[in-house]
RNA sequence: GCGCCCGUGGUGAAAUGGAUAUCAUAGCAGCCUCCGAAGCUGUUGGUACAGGUUCGAUUCCUGUCGGGCGCACCA
């Protein structure tokens, strides 16, 4: 039974006990009890019920827990839990399930009425190097769709590719002037990696228009970025270019439905989006098109997220860096204003990466060169920390990178603490299979009994499932590297107390190596969530 | 100035409004004839400040102080 259904079970059972409505249980949740007391789970239930049964909390809790009925024993306690110690059969046969594959999609979301999702993150300009903060955001949007995946939901992933307009025009004439040998423009890019791409044009460069070095210079950073987010583990089902939506004539037509809907008017010789205002949203109108005549990138991302509902997603999610912040009102406006609810639209913001160095925060910019690469720092610190590194933060952190300590922090990070469990586990298995000890031997979870340190290991097991939900309420995998830690410390633990292979007690090695079995799965498959690797050997 | 985010042991983090605030690292004291000591056990130390709501606040509200970010016919 997952927990999931244990605590239906038990709801249902209470509405039944006290003769109560769905209402009134509309909070009762299991919680994990803190460390002093011994029980597996809690219901603070009774405590906020008082007011509805006009009864002491304790009251209450006493008459729920001598109610209760399931592979449990519980009691009530001051000021109104009841505390509940599940049977050593239930922990048992719950643990191989935990690890299997769609275990939990199963009763999170019904495959009748599964929205498509299209997960929106990084989206880096292709006019640099991708540097150390874009970590960041391929972490959290890659660890949440593959959690999200693993609980049963639809997700698409997408790479936006600015590859056209002002910043790529000044790319190219960047890329030009270090091809002769001159400084890059005011407003150009100054960073080294167009000198070193300047040295290995082809020798026809010579005759090129700017918009040569242009596409030259786009083709060849994209490429990189696809290399990068493959180092990094991160794969997109689309990298999506925003001269696609061009050819298509996409923006054309999303101004032309503005306008039809009398959404904007003409001011200065530009177009303006008139509708913030109406809708709620206290920013101000903005320009759809410069008196020049061409679009704004506004404009143009109204398009884009329109061009997601037409190519088929019920609901888009954006991964932004703080720094964009103030333009998600202005977006959601639009796209409101245009036909889609807010439920349609979601923008997840995550604080800055600052730099530190000597102490001292440097601004990283691309235009100044001011950076470190997310390869640099995949290379120095290695994959598994970093990005256990990045998930280990909820997006709301601000975050200083000691750059100088990078490395020494790698040592340590908990990832190795993590990774050592699994390690140990293998190993286990193998000196199993050298004293010819057979670890898939049949074993009875009937007749098992379980001391204090394999209970917590199973408990911690069953967890997993709430653990993953809340990932996905706060839209962060900080929540699985917490849980790992914790994981692998009551491991650890276990194993500094017990002897797992022990031949002249077969009946004991069964057991634990049941037991190690779904904690070795667990471990590797939510380690995967977080696109972590799980070593035999370390 | 206006808006968004944040302030938790020395450092970095955790905690759907619930019980004695959890973990990691650093510090201190111990633990290897025994499946990997990249480990275990014990210990020192903490919710920025002032109010409020609540049976109960790290969590919600107000204010103060401190920090990050944003307020373009840039993307």
């Amino acid at each position: 039974m997952k927990l999931s259904e244990l605590e239906k079970d038990l709801k249902q059972q209470t509405m039944r006990i006290f003769s109560l409505g769905e209402e009134s249980v509309k909070n009762f949740a299991l919680t994990v009890p803190p460390p002093h007391i011994k029980a597996d789970v809690s219901l603070s239930w009774p405590l906020t019920a008082a007011k509805i049964l006009h009864k002491p909390p304790l009251k209450i809790a006493e008459e729920l827990a001598a109610a209760l009925k399931g592979e449990f024993s519980c009691g009530a306690i001051r000021p109104g839990f009841v505390n509940i110690n599940l049977s050593d059969r239930f922990l048992l046969e719950e643990a191989p399930e935990i690890s299997k594959p769609g275990y939990f999609a199963e009763n999170t979301v019904e495959n009748s009425k599964k929205p498509k999702t299209v997960l929106e993150f990084v989206s880096a300009n292709p006019t640099g190097p991708m540097h150390l903060a874009s970590g960041r955001g391929a972490t959290l949007g890659d660890s949440m769709a593959r959690i999200m995946r693993a609980l049963g939901e639809d997700i698409s992933t997408e790479f936006y590719v600015n590859n056209v307009g002002h910043q790529v025009e000044r790319l190219g004439a960047s890329l030009k002037a270090r091809y002769n040998k001159q400084e890059p423009p005011e407003d150009g890019y100054h960073g080294d990696y167009l000198i070193t791409m300047a040295e290995q044009l082809p020798p026809e460069a010579a005759g090129w228009t700017q918009e040569q070095f242009s596409s030259y210079a786009v083709e060849k950073i994209l490429n990189r970025h696809k290399e990068d987010m493959k180092l990094f583990g991160v794969n997109f089902d689309c990298w999506f270019l925003e001269s696609s939506l061009h050819e298509q004539g996409i923006p054309k037509k999303t101004l032309e439905d503005i306008k039809k809907k009398g959404l904007s008017y003409e001011k200065d010789g530009a177009v303006w989006f008139g509708a913030s205002s109406e809708l709620g949203s206290d920013d101000k109108d903005r320009v759809l098109v410069k008196n020049d005549g061409r679009n704004t990138y506004f404009l143009n991302d109204i398009a884009n997220h329109l061009n997601k509902y037409a190519r088929g997603f019920d609901r888009a999610i954006d991964i932004f860096g703080a720094d964009h912040h103030g333009y998600v009102a202005r977006l959601a406006a639009a796209l409101e204003a245009l036909g889609h609810g807010k439920e349609t639209f979601r923008v997840i913001i995550h604080q800055q990466v600052a730099l530190l160095r000597d102490g001292q925060t440097i601004k990283m910019s691309k235009r100044a060169g001011e950076f470190i690469s997310l390869r640099d720092l995949v290379e120095e610190v290695g994959l598994d920390a970093c990005r256990f590194f990045f998930a280990s933060r909820g997006p709301n952190t601000h975050l200083n990178f000691d750059v100088d300590l990078a490395k020494k922090k790698s040592n340590d990070n908990p990832v190795f603490y993590v990774q050592y469990v699994h390690a140990r586990i293998c190993s286990i298995f193998a000196n199993a299979a050298e004293k010819d000890i057979d670890a898939d031997t049949a074993f009875n979870t009937d007749k098992a009994e379980l001391n204090a340190e394999e209970r917590a290991l199973l408990a911690k097991l069953m967890w997993l499932e709430r653990v993953l939900a809340d990932c996905v309420r706060d839209f962060s995998p900080h929540h699985i590297t917490t849980y790992l830690t914790e994981l692998a410390a009551l491991f650890h633990s276990f194993y500094d107390k017990h002897k797992v292979l022990d031949p002249e007690n077969m009946k004991e090695t069964s057991k634990r190596l049941y037991i190690l079995k779904a904690v070795k799965k667990v471990l590797a498959g939510t380690l995967a969530l977080l696109g972590v690797s799980a070593p035999e050997k370390m």
